[in-house]
DNA sequence: CCATTCAGATTACAAACGTAATCGTAATGC
DNA sequence: GCATTACGATTACGTTTGTAATCTGAATGG
């Protein structure tokens, strides 16, 4: 697989992972390692993808260094190289950056206006803020 | 401009902007309307871009419904149809629910853990959260 | 041993994107 | 009036993404 560049130690970087590949990691955050079969048993179903389609995604994000392989008899068993928390925290930053300037708050304030807030997720903010008061 | 499909009457719908035609709606929306090449005065230097780029992305915003054109002499008025407000509800939305299973909460915790939250911000929730008890 | 099967690897290909050069034409300066 | 400009329109082209078919080689059943 040719890669390139190479002697990327602390390599957190990680190119950005497209929406059908993040689908990809989530079955793989939720378990792993998995095979191939095993991943494409969970999304293929999800998202109406054949096998070949979870085969290129998932050499994709080895290539993308996002994933780990191990061989495993004939096949491979794949295993998330970053965490979900860093992807997560790196796409929630993006976002607030791009569309509120940075600051989270405008962006709580538009999910508060859309009704996007359950009654649970107001009692859970104000308990986390209670949490940071501390 | 043979635009095709037509009839879309309560079009909302706008198809998908990408980053870079994003870039270009921010700057109408500081603004408008305005030409093509006072959009560019905006963005070509902020983003490095040239001309052609810009008179690109205007063309593909109007193909998406996003931006109208009004004709002023020999050139256009750009003006953005979709609402600033609209575009931020719906990224913000799916993030939400791509990242966190549709729940505030999540996100709003993780912004949090990540030092992402100014005290400002903070002291900006907390209010919002009073008002909307009331 | 040989055919079948089952992995991953390679190749494909259209749509969207980022970025831009070029074309055609209307205005404008002499 | 004609050359130059200043627009928008058209065309271009490499990359990424979504989605998949095909190829190749190893394992496995007989």
């Amino acid at each position: 697989m040719a890669d390139e560049g190479g002697s990327n130690a602390g390599d957190a970087g990680a190119e950005r992972i497209s929406e059908a590949e993040h689908a990809v990691m989530e079955a793989l955050w939720a378990r792993s390692p998995q095979t191939a079969a095993e991943v494409c048993a969970t999304v293929c179903e999800e998202r109406g993808w054949s096998m070949p389609t979870v085969k290129t995604l998932l050499s994709r994000l080895v290539a993308k260094r996002a994933l780990a392989t191990q061989p495993d008899g004939r096949r491979f068993l794949y295993t998330p190289i970053i965490a979900r928390r860093e992807y997560v925290g790196h796409e929630s930053r993006r976002l607030v950056e791009r569309l509120f300037g940075g600051r989270a708050a405008p962006l709580f304030a538009h999910l508060a206006e859309n009704e996007a807030l359950t009654e649970e997720d107001i009692a859970e903010i104000e308990h986390l803020l209670k949490e940071m008061r501390k």
